[in-house]
DNA sequence: TATATATGCAACTTTTGGGTTGCGCAATAT
DNA sequence: ATATTGCGCAACCCAAAAGTTGCATATATA
């Protein structure tokens, strides 16, 4: 069983994949028309984002569309919260040396 | 050559070493008493994290401190920019029912 | 009813990743 | 000068993951 969203975005065509259903919902073989591998293996791919949550399906006759749940993307966001800080902390850092060179020549 | 940052935070050893250095810069050694592995895979870790330069070296005599690069993390917040309004909207709630309604009728 | 289409699932192969052991090198300590 | 410490690197092993092939099943169409 994998469930971790942090392995599920690592893949590449995964994330390309979020891309494309987040402006989208899509069925596996529109999707695999996008990229260069085997339906299967989109399919594939599919699966372990659907298993942590990040797709969830909806049934339409004999095809499945899979839709974007961003509940599950925010995850994400909350676990970089806490480096927030540290490049906020960094910018305002790098706008003191900044305004400190530029105090040698003039203001704006 | 590894140089990709979400792949770097897919490991969750990783990313627990990313949380104790963005408090403290630490030298392997410090770092590795925290986990239950060798220092060699610690090591391991750590040049992953520092080849995609979420980490940077400074070196103290045989010592080598290595920190935190809030900068590089930014990358992630940047790439979920494109997805926080979907969370953030209210109409993607409004999407969620109206999906909801349509799976239960299964048409389209 | 027969056939085509959309999809998932299971078995298999190949590649990648994480861990361990063993080593070498440079900096420090005795 | 010799021993110890901190570290990186390379070789190896094993598990997990990505991709392919081959199926089975359900729905649509002729």
């Amino acid at each position: 069983m994998k469930a971790d969203i942090f392995q599920a975005i690592a893949d590449p065509t995964r994330r390309a994949i979020l891309v494309l259903i987040a402006t989208q919902a899509m069925t596996p073989n529109a999707l695999a028309e996008h990229f260069d591998t085997t339906r299967q293996a989109v399919s594939k791919h599919i699966k372990v984002l659907a298993d942590c949550e990040l797709l969830t399906q909806n049934k339409a006759g004999r095809e499945i569309y899979y839709h974007f749940n961003p509940m599950k993307m925010k995850e994400i966001d909350h676990w970089l919260e806490q480096f927030k800080k540290h490049w906020e902390d960094r910018f305002s850092q790098l706008d003191k040396v900044l305004l400190n060179l530029n105090s040698n020549k003039n203001e704006n």
